[in-house]
DNA sequence: ATAATGTTACGACTATCATCGAAATATGAA
DNA sequence: TTCATATTTCGATGATAGTCGTAACATTAT
């Protein structure tokens, strides 16, 4: 009865808190499977697939069958473009979120956000990284200098995942911090490396990640301010 | 359990149909009652009340209360621009519409668009307005020549609510002829004049506007191309 | 004061849909 | 093949919330 395109379909698509949270996933610019956007969104596998399929329909997500995974991705840049203006009117709502950040302490100090280091401890190696500037800030974009690279290959032992045309450094805004953390390659290559390193494990049906004593230790020596 | 910003409330919020038209209507950047709003989405007083407060406390629109009218606006240019993003998304995914504008062919012919008209006939005046130079475009605003002015007054007997400080001349797109047709208070006017002087009515319980024979003869004579 | 109109509050009904368990299907590995 | 993993289908359940009728409240008009 009404005239107008169906912005209504659209937005009811993300206006469901799993999908989301899946569509806030994949803004980073990845594919993801339907079980990994499972565990993001914290739902079952089922429900996942079944919000994949209905994204799909909407036209919000593209999504490529590769053996028996089935990837998804953001369908276009304006897609993104949606999802970017609702964050800056979610975030000057003051609506950040019933509860400004993780409630809970351990969270609040050391957690994962999909595959990188956030909270307290990521904002602090991201900050101690741009003042000793391994990382490098030039409009918008995020690098590693020459200082930088060294250092990652002296810690990380090798590249990380040299292959993939995924950035290597990106900022990821934390809001528990409200600050940024890193994320891109090199930030899920420095978790993965802090793990074997046996510095930190996760928790078991969280996103809590624990440092040891002596993991906080070599931490601290690293990146204090 | 998740980070980031509240983005599904918001889009929840958008996500209704009631909600997305009265959100669409708010667009135009004047305010508008709880009843205009509820006409325009087509359900009662009382559910447009209950959307009206959901809006404003999710941050989308401001109200302001003048006598015993409650006005709504949007709340900020953020508003608008999140949903630009998604009528520019709806319309890029041909999700226009199920139906690509309204179904009837009376409603494609002429209908009101909340207050002034709409459809081929809309369009057609609008164009023949501007291509006679009574109405000029100068950057994204609509203003009244010299001629023009003097045409409204010969047409309408008098000015057109001149108290009143909602801009005088507006754009409105025509989302089934996909172009401009003239809404305002001068809209307004035109169309109350043509029912007025018994060119066209209203036909109950929709928004067709029926013109008879000797009206359609004088619109043609007067806004031919 | 009385009536008329705009708005809001309450209560109830209903439909939609998100969710999950169980099971089926598809693909890859051994 | 047989087993394991990823994904999808089906059915059922449960909760959210959109809707309206009735009525109260607020404000303006007569």
């Amino acid at each position: 009865m009404k005239d107008g395109p169906d912005i209504a379909r659209i937005a009811a698509l993300i206006g469901d808190p799993a999908r989301a949270n899946m569509l806030m996933a994949l803004m980073e610019g990845g594919a993801l499977t339907a079980t990994e956007l499972a565990q993001i969104a914290g739902v079952t596998p089922q429900t996942a697939s079944a919000h994949q399929a209905r994204l799909a329909e909407g036209g919000l997500i593209r999504q490529r069958k590769q053996g028996r995974h089935r990837y998804a991705e953001l369908a276009s840049p304006q897609v993104a473009a949606v999802l970017q203006a609702l964050m800056g009117l979610a975030a000057a709502s003051g609506h950040l979120r019933q509860r400004p950040g993780p409630r809970d302490a351990d969270l609040r100090r050391a957690r994962i956000c999909y595959d990188h280091l956030a909270g307290e401890m990521g904002t602090q190696m991201f900050d101690a990284l741009l003042a000793r500037g391994h990382l490098i800030r030039r409009d918008e974009e995020l690098d590693l200098s020459e200082e930088g690279a060294a250092f990652a290959r002296e810690f990380l032992g090798s590249d990380p995942e040299p292959q993939s045309r995924a950035p290597l450094c990106r900022e990821c805004l934390d809001w528990s911090e409200r600050r940024s953390h890193l994320a891109g390659r090199l930030g899920r290559a420095m978790l993965a490396r802090m793990i074997a390193l046996g510095w930190a494990r996760r928790v078991e049906d969280s996103r809590v990640i624990c440092f040891t004593g002596e993991g906080e230790r070599q931490f601290q020596a690293l990146f204090s301010s």
